[in-house]
RNA sequence: GCCCGCUUGAUGGAAUUGGUAGACAUACAGGACUUAAAAUCCUGAGGCCCGGAAGGGCCGUGCCGGUUCGAGUCCGGCAGCGGGCACCA
């Protein structure tokens, strides 16, 4: 006899299927529940990573199903990037094909999961009925202050003729072809993020279900600081410097202004001044990796400027371009006070400039500064702001820099705006017109959606869509003279800011239908992997207030509660030539070592590092599946790791699970062979071993599930299996509870082995629809205790004692255990310490 | 450099939040069934020591120290691993 995992999973499917279970509708009656995994980029395959994510949101939709909520549970493709155009370029297959090839199996392949999506809702983000909105929105946005198109500084890559993001260059260089990566600027669309600075990072501490870390990472990444914006006058001039500082109750300590190569004020000079434009040249081409910045060397030019001291003018400070200072943030100058400040030392001693004490601690007034003090202290040689405390004295100092009309308290953001145009083909485009005459104009709502032309050609570097012959040429939409198209494409995580919401009406004409956006809206559960903690967090969320502001929301959080899920991380095998190859590839010979399964070729075996295609760390699951089934394979991947934590693949898990999937069935099948009266059996009363079993089952899993442990409440299944089978007194009617708790205890994560064992009890309908078992808290009231002898702190024995037990009937048991009478040796304790129902300490 | 997190048997991990460390699983070993294998079932197991055995003792949650009747859990210090940020003024 065995289970007929095939049959099983194809029966269970369909019946879900015709019944039409999962799609979602609204209901004022309910209270809805929205659990979103973070959804796929059509890679090509579903690997073990993606299995473990939508396994675990399935777990949740199907338990919220059971404890009644309305679940809106709903799947889609983060269609657009940069691995369909690099398909197109080494395959020849068309980017659209490409995309649309791998969403069929993908999703194929998802549905083979039994997961419990509302596909009717599907969307692909590369689908012109989804980008539509997103142009439509970029346009209120743009109208709306939130976007702006300035030039700015970007990596580009020379041979493949694009920017990259930072992440793209790796040491240097760009990551696909290798090249050193330049600099260069370029006009480039920005979202405003900035202007909501401080609400995101407010909003933080109201965001209490999300896990503390990516809290941290966001206002970390948002990097507020405290300050003063100011200016210096300079002699004979009647320019000014503004600076920005945290802490401007240094001032009195300040030696030197730098400012950053790209400051104004430093490329006007360089104009007439070939050794400084030598050195902005080379502040430009310094590497942006971290290595080259941890041990480039503070490098300063003195400019022909002296600046004056704002509280005292008779104090003249030179004016050096610095290659540290940077352009993007503060004012792109700062004042040095060396004192007190590591880098400010460095270059102070570099340039032969005075180091100044101001702050001391009591009684080091005087004391030579060796190495910069960066305690807080009293100030001293500060003028007015001698004896204060350094939080007091930024706020004297800010005050007397208002009294001066020098400048005020300003706070900064590490945060930058969020450049968003690509130089890329499978992108959405940016409905924007150039017109010689009337600048950047929007495309009219009517000309709306501004699609991609089909027949763009990949065989050369560069921005497909600007090569294309006629794609671009058009019209100006304000004066009707020859213009041309925006070229540039959005950033795919534009597509990503906003499709939680979409999935609410993804057929909607508009980008959200307002009454619908707002039954499901916030999201309840979000779920993905914790790499996606800041970028894509923060944008849905600026979106989302960006879309609150247009009225398509009425929300400013997506996301009500995050649970970020570990990574599944597989080694990698690299030939010496440099392919990369999958884990199915490689075997280990006599020898143990790793050799290419076909060449017999050693393998480099690289670090566990997370599954990635790029590095064809991947394991597809599909072996696994047809040898063991959905469920086992489900159940193996939420197995033994708690879910938030990285884990390293091995398969070693499936074929235990596989066994348990077969025994339970098994299970099943013997006890009702034994007691066919078992699928008419009343509810059962009173109380008995097995039904104490069951009802505490019932109230661990869902305490487990609540609290995404998915790994002990499979332990918890387990322990159950085994009590059942070892359990003495069973009525026929509580075995029958016995196996429909089963059966709806491991739905959520083996659902077809839930729906058959729930059908061979003779139970109607369909398990995934059935209410969640309820416990009864009088059967699971333990009697008795087993309470801990402990000799000064050692275990010395164990005693069963009813529960509750009188403190001085527990001591007295105790007292006279064999193993404490031998350590007391006749004599007394010097004190006994009771912890009713838990443990008895004898204290000597 | 700054900020977070982690460190428990052969392995993944549990431990009611200060109260019996090692649940549950995997791998392993022995046994039963079998011609044999698979499957299934039973048994064993943190380390060391005493004992023929029953049993008993000591040590043990990265390392050192502290608080406590009692510490995997709290505090201080150190080490290792991982993650985030970084010429941020």
């Amino acid at each position: 006899m065995r289970y007929n995992f095939q049959e099983a999973e194809k029966n269970w499917q369909r019946a879900w299927r015709e019944a039409d279970i999962f799609t979602a509708r609204e209901d004022a009656t309910r209270p809805k529940y929205y659990v979103l995994e973070m959804f796929p980029y059509p890679s090509g395959r579903i690997h073990v990573g993606h299995v473990r994510n939508y396994a675990m949101g399935d777990v949740v939709a199907r338990y919220k199903r059971a404890r009644g909520f309305n679940v809106l549970h709903p799947m889609g493709w983060d269609a657009f990037g940069l691995p369909a155009e690099n398909a197109a370029m080494s395959l020849g297959a068309h980017p659209m094909t490409w995309t649309y090839e791998n969403i069929r199996v993908m999703r194929e392949q998802l549905q083979s999961l039994g997961l419990s999506i509302d596909w009717s809702r599907e969307i692909a983000t590369c689908h012109p009925d989804y980008y539509r909105h997103e142009q439509r929105m970029f346009l209120e946005f743009l109208r709306a202050g939130l976007v702006y198109r300035k030039e700015s500084w970007v990596n580009w890559d020379p041979v493949d003729q694009t920017v990259l993001a930072n992440e793209q260059v790796v040491e240097g260089r760009g990551w696909r072809s290798g090249a050193v990566v330049e600099r260069r600027k370029l006009s480039q669309w920005f979202f405003r993020i900035t202007a909501f600075a401080d609400d995101l990072l407010d909003h933080l501490s109201k965001l209490p279900e999300w896990p503390e870390k990516v809290r941290l990472m966001q206002e970390n990444w948002i990097g507020r600081s405290e300050g003063a914006q100011f200016r210096f006058a300079l002699k004979d001039d009647p320019r000014t410097v503004e600076v920005f500082s945290t802490r401007p109750d240094t001032l009195f300590g300040a030696s030197f202004l730098a400012l950053a190569a790209d400051h104004p004020l430093v490329q006007e000079l360089a104009r007439h001044d070939t050794s400084l434009s030598a050195f902005v040249a080379e502040c430009r081409s310094l590497g942006t990796s971290e290595v080259e910045l941890e041990t480039a060397e503070k490098k300063g030019y003195r400019l022909p400027f002296t600046a004056l001291h704002p509280f005292d003018s008779r104090r003249e400070l030179p004016v050096y371009a610095a290659n540290f200072v940077l352009m993007e943030y503060g004012t792109g100058a700062l004042f040095g006070c060396p004192a007190h400040d590591q880098r400010d030392f460095d270059f102070a001693v570099k340039y032969d400039l005075p180091i100044r004490r101001v702050v001391a601690r009591p009684g080091e007034e005087d004391t030579p500064v060796d190495a910069p003090f960066l305690e807080d202290g009293i100030l001293v040689h500060s003028g007015f702001l001698d004896g204060l405390a350094v939080a007091t004295a930024k706020k004297a100092a800010i005050a007397e820099l208002e009294k001066r009309g020098a400048g005020k308290a300003m706070i900064t953001y590490r945060l930058r705006d969020w450049g968003v145009s690509r130089q890329r083909y499978w992108g959405c485009p940016i409905p924007i017109i150039h017109c010689p005459d009337c600048g950047a104009v929007p495309v009219p709502d009517t000309d709306l959606p501004v699609t991609l032309p089909e027949d763009a050609r990949f065989d050369r570097p560069g921005n497909p869509l600007a090569h294309h012959p006629h794609w671009k040429h058009t019209t100006c939409p304000t004066c009707g003279k020859p213009a041309e198209r925006e070229t540039d494409t959005f950033d795919t995580f534009v597509e990503s800011s906003w499709y939680f919401a979409r999935f609410c009406s993804p057929r909607a004409s508009v980008p959200v239908e307002k009454d619908q956006a707002d039954y499901w809206l916030p999201v309840d559960q979000y779920i993905g992997g914790v790499e996606h903690a800041v970028l894509h967090l923060l944008y849905a969320r600026f979106f989302t207030r960006a879309m609150k502001g247009q009225g398509h929301l009425a929300i400013e959080e997506p996301f009500a509660r995050l649970f970020t899920q570990g990574m599944v991380c597989h080694e990698t095998y690299r030939l010496p030539g440099g392919e990369w190859l999958l884990p199915e590839q490689v075997v280990k010979n006599d020898a143990g070592e790793w050799i290419a399964r076909e060449t017999g070729q050693k393998v480099e075996v690289g670090r566990s590092e997370k599954m990635s295609k790029s590095r064809k760390n991947v394991v597809d699951l599909t072996y696994a599946i047809q040898t063991f089934g959905v469920d086992a394979t489900r159940w193996a991947v939420l197995s033994d790791s708690p879910p938030e934590r990285d884990v390293e693949w091995s398969g070693a898990g499936i074929e235990g699970a596989w066994r348990f999937v077969q025994r339970l069935w098994r299970l099943a099948q013997e006890w009702i062979a034994a007691d066919p009266a078992i699928a008419h059996a009343a509810p059962p009363e009173g109380t008995d071993p097995l039904r104490r079993l069951t009802h505490q089952a019932i109230a661990q899993i869902g305490e487990e599930i609540e609290h995404f442990r998915f790994n002990r409440a499979i332990a918890r299944l387990y322990e159950l299996a085994n009590r059942l089978e070892e359990c003495p007194v069973r009525t026929t009617a509580s075995r029958r509870e016995a196996l429909s708790s089963l059966a709806l205890l491991v739905l959520p994560f083996m659902p077809h082995l839930g729906e058959e064992i729930w059908r061979a009890i003779g139970q109607s309908g369909l398990a995934s629809l059935a209410p969640w078992p309820s416990y009864d808290p009088a059967l699971i009231a333990e009697t008795s205790a087993t309470i801990a002898v402990q000799v000064n702190g050692k275990l010395r024995g164990t005693l069963e004692l009813p529960k509750d037990a009188p403190q001085d009937e527990a001591e007295a048991a105790a007292l006279s255990l064999d193993s404490v009478q031998r350590a007391l040796a006749g004599g007394r304790p010097r004190k006994v310490i009771v912890v009713p129902n838990r443990i008895v300490n004898v204290v000597l």
